[in-house]
Order: C-alpha cells, then structure tokens, then sequence
DNA sequence: CTGAAAGCGCTTACAG
DNA sequence: CTGAAAGCGCTTACAG
C-alpha cells in the first residue's frame, strides 16, 4: 500500500497534524522535528494524497477545458497556452471534446462538477443559455475563450473579429483588388463569424466599392474540406474574383485547393488571405498572409484569469479583446 | 454550499447510506424510498462529490497523457482517440507538457502522482530508467506510445517504423527512383529513428542500390522549420536527388518549400514522401504522399488498455504494433 | 430492505 | 512548538 500520512508520523515520532504543517510548510516547526519528518518522507517514499487534500480545501487544483473538436491546431495552440500557465500554478488541466454535440456537453459538464474542477474555458463554441445556467448554478468560474455568451457578463477571451476583418479586406484592397470572395460559417454560424462578414462588408462601403451578390458563401464549418468545397463554388459561381478572403487558415488553404484545381496559381491568378495564423499558414505553399490571432496568449490569459480568481488574486470578470495583426507572407500580390 | 448526500438523505427522510445505494445502483432498494431519494437529488439540485468517492474508492475515474509538446497535430490526433476512449467510460484525461525536459517532465510526474491518476501514458519520447523507475514505485498503469521505454516489458504501442520505411522506400524506388534521400531525426535520436533509417537503408540494399553518403540527414528535432533548414542542407549537399522521404510529414512540407526555394518543382523535379498522415498532409500543394500511422486508433488504443485494465478486464501487457499503409497522393511522381 | 458507525487520508481550530 | 480530536463527503461491511 501506499504510505499514508500516518505512516509518516509513526516513523518520525511525531502526530500527524505535525507531517501536515511541515508539509504545507506555513507553520512554525521546530527545525529538529522538521528534518525528522522530512526524513520519514523520503525514506517511505510518502507522497501526499492530493484528493484527501482536496476534500478538506474543497480545491482540486484542477482546470477544464472543453473543445469542440480537441485534435486540430487551433485547440492544440490555445491547449498549449492553457496549459503552461495551470503548470506554472501547480495546477493540471483536464481537455474535453464536445463535439458540438448537446448531449456530450451536458455530459461533459456534469462530470466535471462532480470532479469539482475550479475552473472552466469554453472554448470556440457559444455557450448555449442551458451551459451558462448549469455553470452559473455551480457557481463554477467560468471564461468564454473565442466564442460568446448567451449570457451577458460571462468574462471572455477573443479578438476583436469586426475590426480585424475589416483590416484584411482593407488589405486587400489596398493592394489593388476590387473583386474579392468571401468564405466564413461554421456550424452554428457563430457571432464570431457573423463579425467578420461585417468587417468585410464595412471595409467595401468605406472604400466606395460594393460587393456583388454571390462573392459572399456561408460554409457549415470551418475545416480544409469546406473550403475546398466552397472554394470551387466560390470560383465557379462569381466572376472576375481575383483575391479571397476566408475566415479561417483551413479554410484558406481549401481554396487554395480548389484554385489549384482549376488551374489557377495563388497568388498569380488568385490571391487569398486567411485567419488565425496557426502553424499551418507557413507551412503552405505559397506560405499564407492570414490575420493573426494570438491565440496561445489567449489561452494563457483565459487561464491566469481563472488562476487570480481561484487564487484570491483578482475576481473573475470582464472581457479581454486580443490585438490580431496583418501577418503578409506570399498568398496575396498587389494588382 | 452545495447540498451534501446529508442533505438529500435528510429531505429524503433517510439515511446517507440508503442515498449512496440508490445513486450507485448496485443494490436493492425499495421503489418507494428510490423515488424518495431521486426526488430529493432533484429539488436539491445534488451533485455527488467525486473527490470524496475517489477517496473511499481509491479510484480517480482519470488518465493522464504527457506529450513533449501539446500542440502540434501529432498531439492532437493521439489526443483525440484518448479523449473518445475515456469519455466512453466515464473517465476524464490530464493533459501535460513536458517540452522534453528532465525537470519538468519529473515534476508532473510528482504531480501526477499525488493527483492519484489511475493511468498514465507516455507518449512520443524515450521514457527513462528514471522515469521508468518512479512510475514502477508507484505501480501506476502506463502505456508507452510512439516511444520507447528503458524498461523492458513496459507496454508500449506503436507502429513497425522499419517496416514502414521499408516500404516507403521501395515504393519510391518502385516508382523508378534510385537516388533518394532522407531526413530523419529528432532531439534524442529515438529508437524510433534509427529503425526507420535502418528500413530505409535495407530497401536500399535488398534492391541493389547504394545510398552514397551524404544523401542522409539527422536533424534536431522533427518540425517543418528542421525540414526547411534540413531540406536546404541536403538539397545543397547531394547531387541530382531524384526523391527525398522525410520522417515526419512537417520535416517533408519543410522539405517541399526548401525545394520551393530553390525554384524545384514538386513532384516534377523532386518528389517527396512524409510520415505520419496528419490532416496537414492532405492539405498541401501538392496533397503529400505518405506513410499513414493510425494516430488516432492509437490513442484509443493507449487509452482503452489502460481502462480494461484499471476496471479489471484484462490485465496491462504486451506491445500493439498498429500496421502503416502507403497514402498516394500527388507528391511523387514516377521516373 | 435500511440504518448506525467506522473509515478513506488529509487539515485545522483548539488546547496546552 | 505540538498533539488529540473533529470533520471534509462519501461508501461499505455489519446488524437488524
């Protein structure tokens, strides 16, 4: 069996409130007794057990995050940043996949509140109104990372999407293109996206032009296959395109895909841009000018604001809006 | 406060033992007082603390997976059939990060370790005696996958990575290529390495053909930037290179924009062959051609071991070697 | 079929 | 500075 606490005591001379207080460390012990017990640690090999520990401190030390889809580089970046901050604390990370799917998430949810976990990142996904009443119930800290609420309050973490889609059609249009494709959705049509639509429709109307019926194709995700898919539809349906603004790194690289196909070369023929910046987007070729969003730093952050809440350090609130900036590689040419 | 099982026992007009039966089930109770206790759980909104069952049970319903890096495709594929097989069970999964380093990687595994995971798996690195040795006091299940353990007998999944390169190569000189080169590598010179090296050595000989020297490559790590640097080196090294198979699919995209570079087209000039099939290598220009490892299944596999064993299924045991198939796509081209 | 009691491995007032 | 005791929220023999 594992060494218990008391194990210890037994072999140092000493009670186990005394083990405790030289183990948490922020009580005076005297120094002989300290390295008694100390001695005991090691000889036994003791290693504290955190779960009895939680059930006194009602901590867990334990954070959540839950993802649409945990295997592609997006959750994969934000995870990374997520990750380093809870190490840094002391704290490990549980990652959950929802699927997108209600059941799952409901699932999911209340398996973490009977682990207790001290704090949740819902990621990439809206927090449905029945997710944000099951947490709120829980009392259980909670921050939106790159999604919205259906409840207003909840802190969240994302970048500014209206404004940064605005710059990169700005971008575009800037190097000279007048008829440019638009490629967005996702499965629910989230805010995030429907931002971004504005962001290029806003950047249009500022600069005089107007876009044509049928440049603009609302996709049912985000991933590689969509925008091949919506690519080809994109190319075939609107005339004249010569750049494409799509609102997700995979997605760009599907129209690339897809350009390729018909032939086109990007940029030569058809410039595209896309968004994220994930690592993906330099290691396509041509690499790819993307708007980029500093998503392990939005990881990080999401993280350190539930860290200073739990931790007493700052309470839980408010909304943190990510600079994203213009990252030009070679998939866009001045016309 | 959350309501306690006192709480529901008391508003059920029971006592905490007669709740505990009816919520696991495994036992008769009367209909009558079950309805009692249901209805209670209900109006209290009651929530069974796990920590405290993990407690009596000596059971954490959790895996742990260590990767050197949490946020690369690699990760996020294995992760993948993890999550799905613990999910499946009830069980959550810890994600850590051990950037290969000795420090940190010692650290989460005290941390891990007090946590009282019921499993852990190692993946993608060379699992120490060290290691090795801390995780057998502890009689912690593990499973090691797409790495290799210093102890012997450990379990371990992985794929025939000599086999696999064998029959990478000889496709490749099937497709009529007979100076080809390679790129292989990673920080410690994993054993997973060398066996693929060797298959690709073997192929060399079993068809009658030399590898002249210079034509291979050992990098610092596996990423698209070493495949860049890696690809410019041996591009620049080996005269009239005909193919290049890359150990990883991002040493082989690093490979494709350093031929890219150079004004060499793929596969026209040079054709180039990956390892892994992650969703990236379908997604370059052109789609890559490489040697598929189940990543997923893997994962799933890992996880699955671990959970027949921790439930008592089956006790842990045994290496699963997962069969590699070749993916055509568009990157080589015949000679 | 159900309850009282002990115990899982810690921590924390309360005394001394 | 240190120990005895109670308690965190459950589960599980043991009786009845």
């Amino acid at each position: 069996m594992e060494p218990t606490i008391r194990d210890v005591a037994r072999r140092a001379n000493v009670s186990t409130a005394t083990v405790s207080r030289v183990l948490n460390g922020r009580h005076w012990v005297a120094e002989e007794t300290r390295a008694a017990v100390l001695g005991a640690v090691q000889e036994l090999n003791y290693k504290p057990n955190a779960v009895a520990r939680s059930l006194m401190s009602a901590q867990t030390k334990t954070l959540a995050i839950l993802f649409p889809k945990v295997s592609d580089m997006f959750s994969g970046t934000v995870l990374g940043g997520v990750e380093d901050a809870a190490q840094g604390r002391g704290f490990s990370v549980i990652v959950g996949r929802t699927g997108g799917d209600h059941e799952r998430t409901l699932g999911y949810l209340q398996l973490l509140a009977e682990k207790r976990v001290d704090g949740l990142i819902f990621a990439s996904e809206v927090l449905r109104g029945e997710y944000a009443e099951f947490i709120g119930r829980l009392r259980l800290p909670l921050v939106v990372l790159s999604g919205e609420s259906a409840r207003p309050g909840t802190p969240t973490i994302r970048c500014d999407d209206r404004q940064a889609a605005y710059a990169a059609t700005s971008y575009l249009i800037g190097q000279g293109h007048e008829r440019i494709g638009m490629l967005y959705g996702g499965p629910h049509e989230t805010p995030e996206q429907s931002s971004r639509l504005s962001g290029f429709h806003e950047a249009h109307r500022d600069h005089g032009l107007v876009v044509e019926p049928g440049r603009v194709l609302c996709l049912g995700g985000f991933a590689f296959r969509d925008g091949q898919t919506g690519g080809a539809a994109l190319l075939g349906q609107a005339q004249g395109l010569t750049a494409v603004f799509a609102s997700s790194d995979e997605l760009a690289l599907g129209v690339m895909s897809a350009a390729f196909k018909r032939g086109l070369r990007v940029p030569d023929d058809l410039s595209v841009m896309g968004f994220d910046d994930l690592p993906l987007a330099e290691m396509s070729l041509p690499p790819l000018t993307t708007v980029r969003q500093p998503l392990y730093g939005m990881g990080r952050r999401a993280a350190t604001m539930l860290l200073d809440h739990i931790q007493g350090v700052q309470p839980l609130g408010g909304h943190a809006i990510f600079p994203t900036t213009i990252v030009e590689r070679q998939s866009v040419r001045r016309v």
